[in-house]
DNA sequence: CTTGGAATGTCAACAAGGCTGACATAAGTT
DNA sequence: AACTTATGTCAGCCTTGTTGACATTCCAAG
C-alpha cells in the first residue's frame, strides 16, 4: 500500500500503465489544471461581481441560442431555483433575454443581448487564449488524447449534451 | 462571429487546428469531464456530510504527510480561515492529526489518522476507478496527451506544486 | 535582550451559490 | 375537466469562499 501500486489495474496494457501512481497524477493534474482553466474568466467576473455560475449560463446560452430553461438545467446540473437566481440577475442587467416560446408557450427561449454577447466573448476569449497556449505547447496529437480521455470521463448523460452542442455548431 | 472561427489561432499549425470551435470543444470537455471527475467522491462525501473541501484536504495531506498548513494553503489556494474551518472538523472528527513542528514549533505538521486514511482511500478508490476506466478506453497514447495538455494549462506556481508532489512519491 | 515579522489559530460578519420545500401560474395533454 | 409540464418565486438552510481584527508563539536580526 505504501508504494501506491495495487493489484488491480495491471491488465492487458503495458506494464507501467494504470498504476495507482499514474492515476493519482491524473487526478492531481485535473485538479490543478481546472484551477488554471477557470482562473482568467474568474478575474474578469470578479470585477463585475459575477461568479462562475453566470459564466456558465452565458456560455451555454451562447452555445445554443434559444435554449430553454429546462435544457439549461440539465446541462448545468443545478436546481431551477439556483439557475433562476443567476438568470434573473443576467436578465435584469440586460445580458440575457427571455422570450416566450412560439410552439410551446410555457417554455422560455433564452438569448444573449448585444451586451451579453460582449461579455461572453470577453470571458471566452480569455479562456480560449489559455486553451490555445496549452494546445500549442502540447501539440495536435496531445490534444486528440486530451479530448479522448475527457470524453471517457464524462457521465453518459453529460456526454450526450457535449456531443449535441458540438453537432449544433457543425 | 456566427461560425465561431476567428482570425486568430490559425498560426503555423495544421490548418484545421486551433479554430475557435476546437477550443470551445476543449472548454466544454473540461467542464463536463470535471463534473464526472468529482461525481463519485461527491456522493460518498454527501453521505458523511462532508464536502469537496474536505476531500481536497484529505487528498493533499495523504499525498504529502507531514505537510504544513502554509504549504496546504498555497496548494489549495484558499484563505487560512477557510482551510482552518475544514481542518478543524477533520481534526475534531479524528481524521487528521496536527503535530507541533519539531524544528519550527509555530508550524503544524498534518497527518491522516487511521480513520482519515480509510476515508481518503475510499474517496480516491472511487475517483481512481473512474480515471482508470477513462484511461483504459482512451488508451496509453491518449493518456500521454491528456497529461501534456493539462500540465500546459496549469498556472506556473501550481505546476510547481504538481511536480513536487510527483517527485515526493517517486 | 528586545523587537520585528512569520506562522498559526480563532472570532465575527458577510456573500455566492448550492440545496429543499412549498406554492402559483400558464399552458399543453389526455 | 383533470392531469402534467415548464417556469417563476418565496423562504430558509448549508458549505465554502471572502475580509478584517486580534492573540500567540517563536525564529531571527539588531
Amino acid at each position: 500500500m505504501t508504494d501506491g501500486i495495487s493489484g488491480r489495474g495491471r491488465g492487458s496494457e503495458s506494464l507501467l500503465f494504470l498504476t495507482d501512481e499514474q492515476l493519482r497524477q491524473g487526478i492531481e493534474a485535473m485538479f490543478f489544471a481546472y484551477r488554471g482553466f477557470t482562473a482568467d474568466p474568474d478575474r474578469i467576473l470578479a470585477e463585475l461581481s459575477y461568479g462562475r455560475a453566470h459564466h456558465r449560463a452565458l456560455h451555454f446560452i451562447n452555445a445554443a441560442p434559444g435554449t430553454t430553461v429546462n435544457n439549461l438545467l440539465s446541462i448545468l446540473g443545478v436546481t431551477k431555483q439556483s439557475l433562476n437566481r443567476v438568470l434573473r440577475t443576467l436578465i435584469d442587467d440586460g445580458l440575457v433575454e427571455s422570450h416566450v416560446g412560439r410552439v410551446d408557450k410555457r417554455e422560455r427561449n433564452l438569448f444573449l443581448t448585444e451586451a451579453g454577447n460582449e461579455l461572453e466573448r470577453r470571458l471566452s476569449d480569455a479562456q480560449r487564449a489559455r486553451m490555445r497556449d496549452a494546445y500549442r505547447s502540447a501539440g495536435p496529437e496531445a490534444v486528440q488524447g486530451f479530448k479522448k480521455v475527457l470524453e471517457a470521463m464524462m457521465d453518459t448523460d453529460l456526454r450526450r449534451h457535449y456531443l449535441e452542442l458540438r453537432e449544433g455548431r457543425e
